[in-house]
DNA sequence: TGCAATGCATA
DNA sequence: GTATGCATTGCAA
């Protein structure tokens, strides 16, 4: 058994395909202007094939001239596929140079295609007692597999997975590989022009093959079948029975099986560099030789060992996982040497000198080396994203430019206690200055062992965030903006996501200690770089004052997490699934049909198709009808279906992103809640909050508030405190454009939106009317945002007209405001940016731009961003300065939610008078206003009571 | 599988 | 009219 032998059949146009688009983002055209993708594709798929699996025979098979009796049996038979694109028809002559060259056989017969060459040869082989494998991706051989033959198909991400019976099985729910053909047959293909039976998909075509075991089972039990599906099924028999005949693959094919012509050969070398050198090949010729340099020999007797899964050495898994070699890892920055003037630099074209440190002496000297610098770069390797779970790989340092050391880390967890204890030192010296590339990440990592990172920061990430909010701050893109660098990626490192990424444990040591200095090197050369730039732009203040200090504030409120109430939300979910399930069945009453009420498409052609609501439907931008909440709430008053399909919208909603998905979010480890806070997204200078967001937890609604009472205190020692600035955005633009009369009624504790009514609309203020207030609280928050008499009559009730009445009385209230706006707008046409009351800046390149729509844009933006961004400057010194009292305090109390102008606490319950008061200070003692910020404190059980 | 479009939750 | 994050559908390469 384990010396039987391998033949290899290789589906090559499938993988021609594949290479092609692999490439399609970045085609391969070499200096001829050849577009050479199809070739390197397929060349980079095969090599690895042979790399991978040393194959003792192998041959290549493709079509010719179509498949004679299949357009004979039903002529649109592929007749809608495309026009072989030009890239891949160029390319086949040079594929079929460099397969000779390679003596590796071609196989292919006028008149059939490869998928009958490779049915009949590997019958024929696998009577000769070979396992075969077909190397394809086309879902369509797995009707092939038996005992001894397989599917090796290659999977996105890099890799290949073994098909045998088994999988086979599984994947299309079958009890043999044959009734893959009846599968295929009933749901029909695409791109085969197969038609199947109408009416059948995925789903149904698994159900029959389960309920009736094939196509003719199926069609001599119709009367087992109702309604619609039993009229089609009949209707289609004919259809049916040919579309399995097409499916069906051929296994008679005029060839034959040589087993010595298909032996896998010593490739004539020169050859195959001369057709590679004419292509401008030059990573291809290395791997090639590489390939073909090894002595086969080694890896022949090992890769049967295991029955249905050929086996990958250590060794080859090294040279498949560098990722630019390999089709399949869709890498695209292997073969552009050409444009060397425009290249970037990288590893390999920069001096460098990363060293790894080896475990014992080496490290403790190391270290003491470490204890005598000023300012060190570093950079944690981990296992993984989740900084809760992650453990070290590895950390890596530098403090002199090129240069760097990488300490790795053993698997075993109390020796890697062990190590980073001799690192402590070094992490919580407070006289090193670390400088780092979203330190948050290390900091939860490193607090995770315990290990406190103290000292002087500097956040690269940081730093860019302020020099350029407006940019996106990942450091490859910075490398290659600042440093004209191209980093080593982390998919060549460990391919792309999916079930074949290592981790960066598999990653040899070499490659992890290149990879990791060359990371801290890099953030090392950035630091140098915006250091500067923070000066210049004025921004070193709220760098090393507000940004750098939240750093460690964010860090310990990710890593407390909240609690959360999971059988609550249990009970909240099944309660919804009722009520989602009655409406459905009143929308489907109403409609006459059924269909996806979640599908914008198919409901808006129900709604104005079908029903005719209305007599001209609101079309979106793309043209479909528009089924957006504004415009079915205005049908709501007169039709039944449509509240219901707007409530079915709600609670769906609400279901699936909250209800459901919240209990998804809790880390097992800690049994509570984790959100990641962004702190360099949102251009304004707002945080941002995801996996899971919880920035937009409903409270609008009844029923979306509910989900608040699933968030809750640590124990029944401790109650949630929810602590709120109260208009900060208001109190912020009055202050600023220093408008008495607003800034009045703010002094004098007035409720805001109700004192602008009086004065817009003259009335006295005990006599301000709900609709009245309504309207100039609109009109307040427009404001913010820049209002215009468009959007303002689109959010009330009233006409344009009013609308721009409304505004023009307001600006006359308070003029002060109008020209605090005109003037913000002008100091960004003179500045090229705003500010806020920090000097935080937003940068707008479009305040000049002659297109009006887009100049208003940025003229809203120099309106609103300094009142945004000035609200998270103070919230930001609030958070710092709480963090820092409560730890200071050694309080249990702990600071656990931020959101945008809230926060939220839980409070140990025999602290809670002085925490009471501490917040409130600290907040409204944050910052110095012309008008006095005002803080408003709720307590309770959930989060929702608290407020 | 990945992406655009649509829709909707918050401040 | 400002600022976000995310679920779902349906299509593409």
């Amino acid at each position: 058994m384990s010396d039987q032998k391998r033949l290899f059949l290789v589906d090559a146009y499938a993988l021609i395909f594949r290479g092609y688009y692999a490439f399609i983002k970045n085609p391969r055209i070499n200096s001829k202007g050849e577009d050479t993708s199809a070739i390197m594709g397929f060349m980079n798929s095969l090599l690895d094939v042979i790399k991978r699996e040393r194959p003792d025979h192998l041959a290549v098979c493709f079509d010719k001239g179509g498949s004679v009796d299949r357009v004979e049996m039903f002529e649109a038979y592929k007749a809608n596929r495309d026009e072989t694109p030009e890239g891949i028809r160029t390319a086949i002559p040079y594929i079929h140079d460099i397969l000779k060259a390679m003596h590796i056989p071609i196989m292919v017969k006028e008149g059939y295609e490869a998928d009958d060459v490779i049915g009949t040869l590997s019958r024929q082989a696998e009577k000769e007692g070979y396992k075969v494998f077909m190397v394809t991706p086309d879902k369509d051989f797995a009707q092939l597999v038996t005992d001894n033959i397989f599917m090796y198909r290659p999977v996105f991400g890099g890799g290949y997975e073994t098909w045998g019976i088994p999988e086979v099985q599984k994947k299309f729910e079958v009890a043999t590989p044959e009734q893959v053909i009846d599968f295929l047959g009933m749901m029909g293909d695409a791109s085969d022009n197969i038609p199947g039976l109408p009416g059948v998909g995925e789903k149904t075509a698994k159900k029959f093959i389960k309920q009736f075991g094939s196509m003719e089972g199926l069609l001599e039990n119709t009367h087992e079948l109702k309604g619609k599906m039993k009229e089609k099924v009949e209707a289609n028999a004919e259809l049916g029975k040919l579309s399995k005949e097409l499916a069906k693959i051929m296994l008679d094919v005029p060839v034959t099986f040589d087993a010595k012509d298909f032996e896998l050969d010593h490739p004539d070398i020169d050859k195959v560099k001369e057709i590679f050198q004419e292509l401008e090949f030059r990573r291809l010729t290395d791997n090639f030789l590489k390939t073909f340099a090894e002595e086969p020999a080694e890896a022949k007797t090992e890769s049967s060992e295991k029955a249905t899964a050929p086996n990958v050495t250590p060794k080859e898994q090294k040279s498949a996982g560098a990722g630019q070699f390999s089709l399949f890892g869709g890498d695209t920055d292997g073969e552009v040497e050409s444009d060397s003037e425009f290249k970037r630099r990288t590893i390999e074209s920069t001096a460098h000198f990363y060293q790894s440190v080896a475990p014992g002496m080496a490290t403790k000297l190391f270290v003491k080396n470490l204890l005598n610098q000023s300012s060190v770069c570093f950079d944690t390797e981990t296992t993984g994203l989740n900084p809760l779970t992650a453990e070290l790989v590895g950390i890596a340092f530098a403090w002199e430019i090129g240069k760097g050391f990488y300490v790795p880390f053993p698997e075993n967890k109390d020796e890697a206690q062990e190590l980073i204890e001799v690192l402590r030192p070094f992490f919580e010296n407070d006289s090193i200055e670390k400088i780092g590339q979203n330190l948050k990440y290390d900091i939860k990592v490193l607090a995770k062992y315990n290990i406190e990172v103290k000292g002087k920061l500097f956040d690269t990430m940081l730093a860019h965030y302020l020099i350029n909010p407006d940019m996106r701050h990942n450091m490859d893109v910075l490398a290659e903006t600042y440093l004209n660098y191209t980093p080593i990626s982390i998919t060549e490192l460990i391919g792309k996501k999916g079930k074949n990424q290592l981790s960066m444990r598999e990653v040899p040591l070499e490659k992890q200690t290149e990879y990791g200095v060359e990371d801290a090197d890099i953030t090392l050369q950035l630091k140098e770089h915006f250091q500067n730039e923070l000066t210049e732009a004025n921004t070193q203040k709220l760098f090393d004052d507000i940004e750098i200090p939240l750093v460690r504030v964010l860090a310990a409120m990710e890593l407390e997490g909240i609690n959360l109430d999971k059988a609550f939300l249990n009970s909240l979910s099944s309660d919804l699934n009722n009520d989602i399930a009655t409406l459905e069945k009143k929308i489907y009453e109403a409609a006459g049909e059924e269909f996806n009420i979640a599908s914008p498409k198919q409901l808006g052609i129900v709604l104005f198709e079908k029903l005719k609501l209305v007599d001209k439907p609101k079309k979106t931008k793309t043209g479909q009808y528009s089924t957006a909440e504004d415009v079915l709430s205005y049908l709501a008053k007169d039709h039944d279906i449509i509240q219901n399909i707007l409530d079915y919208r709600g609670l769906a909603k609400l279901k699936s992103t909250y209800v459901d998905a919240l209990p998804e979010q809790v880390e097992p480890s800690t049994g509570r809640v984790h959100t990641d806070y962004m702190q360099t997204v949102a251009a304004t200078g707002r945080l941002s909050s995801n996996n899971p967001n919880l920035q937009n937890i409903p409270i609008r609604t009844e029923r979306g508030r509910q989900v608040r009472k699933a968030f809750i205190p640590r124990n029944e020692d401790f109650i949630l405190l929810a602590a709120d600035y109260s208009q900060i955005e208001l109190r912020i633009i009055a202050a600023l454009s220093e408008e008495e009369t607003m800034i009045e009624a703010f002094n004098h504790g007035e409720d805001i939106h109700a004192s602008t009514a009086s004065k817009v609309f003259n009335v006295p203020l005990s006599e301000v009317t709900r609709e009245q207030r309504a309207n100039a609280k609109t009109v307040n928050f427009g404001i913010i945002y820049g209002v215009s008499a468009f959007g303002l009559s689109n959010q009330t009730d009233l006409s344009r007209g009013e609308a721009k009445e409304l505004i023009d009385t307001y600006y006359e209230t308070y003029p002060k405001l109008k020209a605090y706006m005109n003037k913000q707008v002008d100091f960004a046409r003179d500045h090229g940016y705003v500010q806020t009351v920090l000097g935080r800046r937003r940068y707008l390149k479009d305040i000049n731009s002659r297109n009006a729509v887009v100049r208003g844009a940025a003229e809203r933006n120099a309106v609103n961003a300094p009142i945004q961004g000035s609200a998270a400057d103070i919230i930001k010194i609030a958070m710092i300065n709480i963090y820092s009292k409560l730890e200071v305090g050694n309080y249990k109390s702990k600071m656990l939610l931020q959101v945008h102008d809230e926060l939220v606490f839980d409070i140990y319950k025999p602290e809670l008078e002085e925490m009471k008061s501490l917040i409130k200070t600290e907040m409204e003692g944050a910052y110095k206003l012309a008008v006095p910020l005002d803080v408003d404190l709720g307590i309770g059980d959930n989060w929702l009571e608290a407020h």
